[in-house]
Formats: C-alpha cells, sequence, structure tokens
DNA sequence: TGTTATGTACACCGCCCTGTGTGCTTACGG
DNA sequence: CCGTAAGCACACAGGGCGGTGTACATAACA
C-alpha cells in the first residue's frame, strides 16, 4: 500500500492531498501551536476534506509525529553546509537566525504534548541530539579540545535563546552568540589562523 | 505538599478555599500542564466545589495569572539569600537545581497560553526579567566588569538548561552550570581572593 | 470501457472542556 | 439566638474537539 512517497509533489495518482495536509500542518502548528490548532481549520487551510486526512493519517498525534519529522531541512542544513565559512564562522552562524522564526517547534511539542513516550517527542529528541552532533562535528573541525561538549554547550545556548525569545517576546539570540564566541575561544587551543578575538579581560 | 491552611486570607470565615485553589493549581499546573488540566480535576484536588473555585477566580485565565504571580517566593528567594556563600558561589547555586523541578512553569505557560497578550504571559516576563535582574545585582557583588551582560547570559543559561532538560528528558543544568563557570570567570577582572573552584568534570 | 484508488461534501457521534443556575448546608459574628 | 455569607452538590448548557459513516465525484490505468 501507499507506496507514494515519492518526495516532490507526488503526483502519482491524486492531487497531492497528503503534501497540502502536511504543508497546512507546518504553517498552523507554528502558528497557533499544536492543541490550538483543531483538525477542522487544518482540513480547510489544507484544501482537503477532512475524511481524506483521515485516510492519511491514522489520528492527528501520527500528523504531529509526522509534522516534526519533516523539519530538519529547512534549518539545519542551510547552516553546517555553507562551505564559504571557516568552521568557527559556521558554529556562530547559527546564532544568526533570521527574524521570521517563531521558536523551535520541538520545544513547544514537547510542552504542548507532555507526554515523552509520544511519537513526536522522540523525533523531537533526536534532532536536537542531531543538531548537538552537528555542532560537535563542526567543533572538532574547528579544533576544539572536547567536540562533544562545545557542541552540546551551544546546542544549550540555542535552546536558551529560542525560549527567552518565546517568553520576553525580544530577541535573545545576540547575547547567546556573545555566550557562544566566548566558549568557542576558550574552547580551541590556541589558533592564530582566526579572526578570534582574544579578551584580555576588560582592560 | 500542600501546607495550604491559614495563610493571611483567612480573616474571614471560610475555611480558605482560595488558597486550596491555588495549592492545587501550583501542583497540577506544574505536573500536568495547564490546558491538560479541567477545572473539574483541580477542583476535585483543592477539595472545593466548583461553584466556588469560579467565585474566586472569573475564569480559568485569571487562576493561571494568579498561578504564576506567586511563584517567585519558592526558586527565587532560596538562592540569592544565603549569606554562607561568596557572591560567586550564589551565582553557581542557581544551577544547582533539584532534580525534583519539572520545568520552569513560565516557559511552560508561555507556550501552552500562546498569546502574548494574556495576563500570565505578562507575569512571566516580570520574573524572567526579575530573575535576571538579581543575577545582575549578584554578579555586580562579584565584581563582574558589565553585570547586567552577565545576568542576562546567566539568566539565558537557565532557560536554555530548562527547555533543554524538557525536550531531551535529561538533566541539562550540569552543562549550563559548566558555561556559568567560564563565564563567570571570563567576567571578573581579576579574582585576587581566588575562590576559584577547580574545573568541574563536565559530562 | 470499467475498475480501483483517491478525494470530496456533509452530517453526525461521543467526549471533555469552561462556565452557570439552583437549592442546600455550614460556620461564624453579633 | 438568628442572619448572613461562605461553601457545597448536582445538574446542565454551549461549544470545540477528534474521529467516523455514507454517498458521490474524479483521475489513472487496464
Amino acid at each position: 500500500m501507499t507506496e507514494l512517497e515519492k518526495g516532490p509533489t507526488g503526483r502519482r495518482r491524486g492531487r497531492g492531498a497528503r503534501e497540502r495536509i502536511i504543508s497546512a500542518s507546518q504553517q498552523l502548528f507554528r502558528e497557533q501551536g499544536i492543541n490550538r490548532t483543531g483538525m477542522d481549520q487544518l482540513c480547510a487551510a489544507a484544501q482537503v476534506s477532512k475524511r481524506t486526512a483521515y485516510q492519511h493519517f491514522t489520528g492527528k498525534d501520527e500528523l504531529v509525529a509526522e509534522y516534526l519529522r519533516r523539519f530538519d531541512p529547512s534549518v539545519l542544513s542551510g547552516v553546517f553546509d555553507r562551505t564559504d565559512l571557516t568552521p568557527r564562522e559556521r558554529l556562530l552562524a547559527a546564532f544568526d537566525i533570521p527574524p521570521t522564526t517563531p521558536l523551535c517547534p520541538y520545544i513547544a511539542a514537547a510542552v504542548e504534548l507532555h507526554d515523552p513516550q509520544h511519537p513526536a517527542s522522540q523525533y523531537a529528541r533526536d534532532y536536537k541530539e542531531a543538531v548537538a552532533a552537528r555542532l560537535a562535528d563542526t567543533a572538532r573541525e574547528a579544533g576544539a579540545a572536547d567536540p562533544e561538549q562545545l557542541g552540546e554547550q551551544l546546542a544549550l545556548l540555542i535552546d536558551g535563546a529560542a525560549a527567552r525569545t518565546r517568553v520576553l517576546n525580544a530577541d535573545a539570540f545576540p547575547t547567546a552568540a556573545a555566550i557562544a564566541a566566548v566558549l568557542i575561544d576558550n574552547a580551541i587551543p590556541a589558533t592564530a589562523s582566526d579572526d578570534r578575538r582574544r579578551e584580555e579581560v576588560s582592560s
């Protein structure tokens, strides 16, 4: 069954209702949250009948899981694949988020679902660990003494900035970037090639 | 830990139903989240009739706001008022949270309510800013070069650890504490007192 | 052509939620 | 003692939610 997983708008037989549903959920779940988005509204936004939606997904939970599963490409890839930046610049670029980003949906999902056993919560953990791993890879490339530690630290900074931005309604990523710069400089033994700002502690 | 009897509000003849309601909401909203806690369940836990609850609070929103408003004493005070610690130790003690703490309820509330105009969201902002201010005060006491910046940075670390703990279901505060130690040491010009501890082993 | 998978339109169910209306019981203060 | 206000028990309204049943329409492919 369902061999229609052709990625680009699977023009198999129907007219891609499944993609429209996922696309609508990407938008609505982000804008309004998961619990505040009803299936009626979602189906209306996707221009899909409710019956069709429930033929593609056994329930809302499965849709939520798929919504989280399909996320990495949009945020993760854009930063780490830039070859025009040095590894150190790439680490810092992770904190240059466009102001359009509302909030990391994985944090929101973990709070809203409130069930660590939920499949979507598992995807959230996977994503968070994947981000930390990629940060660690880049940290290793940059010559950090303990790449795993630095990766975990930078990941924590990103999450902190995301959470704080949400609560305070004010961009907290510059603060996180400043911390990241300090951590990176402290973690890289002695790199003369980079433009790192040696900090003489005020003075 | 419901030690609800005899609040200062018990001036009337009633048996402090209001305090019981707030106490129950403290527990249930934290354990289950706001949206997942119905008024029926809450009233049952508080041993209060639903009618009484709605005579004390015009609606659930008002109760949620009050739930957030009454929080600072339990978490905030315990750390900053310890005179047995040096300012630097006090800053680090903010990351020594007991494992009983589920998650900063302000972050959860901001996600669950999803409305920056909600009065509870305003309380959340006030609290976050108050914590940052107290951290800044302590940082100033510790002799930091830029206390406000350090306070904001440490506050971000706390929020990041809270969010990450929630998503990954694993304690992230040790990592945050390690970052905090680096930031503090970098921010304090030259600690002649030299009370800096040995480097904590960060997992 | 016909079959089958896919999608549509709309009504519908049961559940749980916030919030009320109504009448009754209790505790206190004068 | 009685009066009054706080609190209680119970039922119920109104609505949104997730999810389903049924009958019909369309596109692809044999």
